[in-house]
DNA sequence: TGGTAAACATACCGGTCGGTATAGTGGCAG
DNA sequence: CTGCCACTATACCGACCGGTATGTTTACCA
């Protein structure tokens, strides 16, 4: 509809359409998402954006692989091997909070690939190898193996109730959750 | 593409385009769901759907206010107001076992609702109503506010990980957790 | 029996979808 | 200078989208 001001034309055409994948595909949705709209916005045609991927559905799984890429620098960057656990686990959750609070957050990127797109195999498999990073990374840091899992779980719950509400709150409420299941004593 | 065969055809127009709604919506999707397809499916021309509904917007809203329904009747069905809190608790989970066991799981209709048409006000309402649902049973049942948004994110969380895996082990898991949220000792 | 309302079948609307084809253009490397 | 390749622009494909308009048939009820 709006024609959106393209991305800075920096970079090549394959980065460029790579930007705008991951700007059109979070914030407004894959199904809902023309490839006519990401190549407008990276500032393309429609055939280069072809000459670059084989189909819409190969860009979706590379979007995917670029947020998982992107997470796990951000957690080398949040995250501090030498603190204490709860202070870790903290860090996972306020990263989020910090998002939200910058306006970019839309609900986890895996989360909604996995109800818009279930039947792109690709995809699936990053969504799985994202759930399996968080995982491991809990454990890690909580060296408990079902800890982890809790907590990964009370993580992607927690997105989908700040996504539903408007809200950053629930993200708050779930750090303290979370924490809270460290050493229960 | 595949035409379906119509479901049962009883009841009146409007019940049966609720129940060929019901059955598309979730399973495959809401917008990868056309209207032609759902009228096909419910023995009746998409002009009975327009007759009866004012939108396709308005089909989902009330496709969810349906599961909403369905959903507190099962919870009076599985939950006994007598059994421990543990149990009551544990009930929730099972209840998803069940719909797992039965290979009629899709992930939690809300959730998919909530990444498949967040700009539909009337469907994002009724995902709140039942936020609100789950929420309010549960602190009924634990007698605590924050344990009971705990659960209900690991519930939430959950459900997530069970499709994404297709696998009814992470209710499993989930359960155990949300059990042992309780009376910490 | 006659009237009414609902559901019928069909066809159409403008628009968008993912994807392809064709032809031309610019810059860079040999 | 020339050949090549990534890119451009444009037009097209068949399919489907949500939604509307038409006239006909069916069934029930006064």
């Amino acid at each position: 509809m709006v024609e959106t001001a393209p991305t800075a034309k920096r970079g090549t055409a394959r980065e460029r359409l790579l930007r705008a994948a991951e700007e059109l595909f979070y914030c407004e949705g894959i199904n809902t998402t023309g490839v006519e709209a990401i190549a407008a916005r990276a500032g393309v045609t429609k055939a280069t954006l072809y000459n670059n991927f084989r189909s819409k559905d190969q860009l979706v799984a590379e979007y995917l692989r670029g947020k998982l890429e992107k997470s796990r620098a951000a957690a080398h960057e949040y995250d501090d091997p030498h603190a204490p656990a709860s202070a870790r686990v903290a860090a996972l959750f306020e990263d989020v909070e910090r998002t939200i609070e910058q306006g970019d957050f839309h609900g986890c990127p895996f989360t909604k690939a996995a109800v818009e797109v279930p039947g792109n195999a690709d995809a699936m498999a990053v969504v799985r190898e994202h759930y399996a990073d968080i995982v491991g990374h809990l454990t890690a840091v909580t060296g408990d193996a079902a800890s982890a899992d809790t907590i990964a779980m009370i993580y992607d719950g927690a997105m989908i109730a700040a996504k539903a509400s408007g809200d950053a709150a629930p993200i708050a409420r779930a750090k303290t959750a979370a924490v809270g299941l460290l050493d229960p004593r």
